[in-house]
DNA sequence: TATCACTGACTAACGGGTTAGTCAATTCAG
DNA sequence: CTGAATTGACTAACCCGTTAGTCAGTGATA
């Protein structure tokens, strides 16, 4: 069924199987969710039958997870080098909204793991775990740490918004998952949406002097 | 297997049934999803067996659609009121956020239809569209129009967030989406996050003056 | 009111199709 | 040739949708 190519040899084949496994699962899974893919479909996307599968993974729901830690690109990293940045703390919100636009609903690969973790959470409460703590709390701590230095420095207002900063942030949801709910029949103004979400919250946030 | 209770005739019972089925086929597919969910599950959750489901809906596909019609109550004619009221643009902007959280993350109902419409959607484009023109579509218009008539009074700034009114109103779906990937695991105050959200979108829109 | 023929909502059991997981046979690089 | 990688036929279990048969409830009749 896959045709020999001379230059991969079967250790080096072999070596690569399990990733190539794992991103085949993560097209089909993402299409159909959990319950509705077969593994045989995951086999077929990489031209071999569903016996290769169980040759590296031992059930689906291994699969599964496996391929749900797999896709989880870091995050938190890109998010901490913010702290390192100059300059006022306006300007460090516009950079770490842009990073997180870029990272959230950008990103195919994450905004996939938000269907997932929406649809099959339930079944598998672990990548629920994983997404909180991969993408959620990092994101959340960073607005909370540039807020509160952007009050002490007297730049922002006190206030509710101050208190809660999920709240501005949270719109990059709504890019995400109207992305993931139209894809491309309705299409979204990306760069548009995020300045008007940088303009309101900014705006939101400053003193009135 | 039904007890014989005194009280409910046949007819009255037959006139029931169709909605007692598409009440406990919400509950069923919303926990599992479309393709883990078996009609045998729907059927014992009434005490009743999988045939009977089969005597009012005459395929699972159609018993899903008809379910998530009948579970998609009016939200529109509620935001259309809002245009009616009298007060500052500051005012109706409060009330219009206060009803659109009541309506989405804080109805069991349309929240958990936002996760079938984001899990089985790409298998039920139907679902999608009636989500769009029953939430999505009315919400955004009716912020448009607050948006627009604030602007128009001098109450509200022109900018970038007046112009793509969503950004004002999208924080919505955090509140929603959090407690459909967390349920009573991680719990989040609803008034707290909803005064944070009013006071930012608020300071956001209005003068600077 | 008591009897009884009839109706129709419901059940139980099954056919047919599908899929997770297994394993003996096959292939092919070294 | 050898043995590791892969195949694909196979099994067991599952689930959708069907249907012959059941029996509770109804209402006509005396």
């Amino acid at each position: 069924m896959k045709k020999t190519e001379k230059r991969t040899s079967r250790a080096e084949q072999k070596a690569r199987r399990p990733q190539e496994i794992l991103e085949a699962a993560f097209e089909e899974f993402t299409v159909k969710g959990y319950a509705a893919t077969r593994v045989e479909d995951v086999a077929a996307r990489l031209g071999v039958t569903k016996g290769t599968i169980y040759l590296y993974f031992p059930t689906k729901e291994v699969l599964f997870e496996e391929m749900f830690r797999h896709m989880s690109t870091p995050f938190k990293d890109v998010l901490d080098s913010v702290g390192g940045f100059k300059g006022t703390c306006a300007d460090r919100l516009r950079t770490l909204l842009l990073l997180a636009y870029e990272k959230i609903p950008n990103d195919r690969k994450t905004r996939e793991l938000l269907r997932l973790t929406l649809s099959d959470g339930t079944r598998f409460p672990d990548i629920v775990d994983r997404h909180f703590d991969e993408f959620i709390a990092p994101l959340v701590a960073a607005v909370r740490a540039l807020v509160d230095e952007g009050v002490s420095a007297g730049e922002f207002r006190r206030g509710a918004a101050a208190n809660y900063p999920d709240v501005v942030a949270s719109s990059i949801l709504h890019v995400a998952v109207w992305r993931l709910m139209f894809a491309d029949r309705r299409s979204i103004d990306g760069p548009a949406f995020m300045e008007a979400h940088y303009d309101l919250a900014l705006n939101g946030l400053l003193q009135r002097s």
